[in-house]
DNA sequence: GCGACAG
DNA sequence: ATCTTGTCGC
């Protein structure tokens, strides 16, 4: 993945200075292969129970990444280590990003595309960390989340796979997605080489039964497990 | 000035 | 992110 200084500078200003770069940026569009079955991969950061709020530099975490083929798991990574800064709205890379890097640079397979809990071109500088990280690993992104950060738009219908188009000053950078009916929708955010299209074909791909898509669940289920490890 | 604000 | 409490549905 290169030098990961160069993707994750310390400081709030530097980050937001790669982040204005890497934004500025139109990477070659990536489209999900149809001859063969899609690989489709997932990241989870999670923290220590009961330490609530934005956190600081130095807290312990706790990193999974998987990689999917079909409906099973052909790869899966976790390891420990420390965030590298507080959580602030905007600068998510400087908390996760090194951590979350490690873990995907780990899989023995590498997926055709990554899901990650962060957001993408829905950024103050269009680059939020599911959209760096796919540019540090060269690795086309995905990111989910429970709710856009700047763009808006409204739900889409109550039934599974409905989408509805999320705009950020005129442009779309994501979707409300129906994962499940009855259930709230999530954000499928263009990341990496993903447009909002992409995005949510490749998170309607990848749910099965949960609202959530698989590869994540996987990894948030394989990230706590190594916490409760301690 | 005030609220909003991915995880 | 994580925690708590309450409510609804199977």
């Amino acid at each position: 993945m290169g030098v990961p200084e160069r993707w994750w500078p310390d400081g709030p200003a530097e980050l937001a200075a790669v982040q204005a770069e890497l934004g500025a940026r139109s990477p070659a569009p990536w489209r999900p292969p149809a001859d063969r079955p899609i690989r489709i991969g997932g990241c989870f950061c999670c923290f220590p129970r009961g330490v609530e709020g934005f956190g600081e530099r130095g807290d312990p975490l706790w990193v999974a990444a998987v990689t999917y083929e079909d409906r099973r798991r052909i790869a899966s990574a976790v390891r420990g280590d420390r965030a590298r800064a507080p959580y602030v709205a905007g600068l998510l890379a400087m908390r996760e990003g090194p951590a979350l890097a490690a873990a995907v640079s780990e899989l023995s397979v590498l997926p055709d595309v990554l899901l990650v809990n962060a957001t993408g071109r829905d950024h103050p500088r269009a680059a939020g960390l599911a959209y760096h990280l796919g540019a540090a690993l060269d690795l086309p992104t995905v990111g989910v989340t429970h709710r856009p950060l700047l763009a808006t738009g409204d739900w889409p219908a109550d039934e599974a796979g409905a989408a509805g188009t999320l705009t950020l000053a005129g442009a779309p950078v994501g979707a409300w997605v129906r994962t499940r009916a009855g259930r709230r929708p999530l954000v499928a955010h263009a990341g990496w080489r993903t447009d909002p299209g992409t995005a949510v074909e490749v998170v309607r791909q990848a749910t099965g039964t949960a609202r959530t898509p698989v590869p994540l669940r996987e990894a948030r289920r394989l990230a706590r497990r190594a916490r409760a490890l301690r």
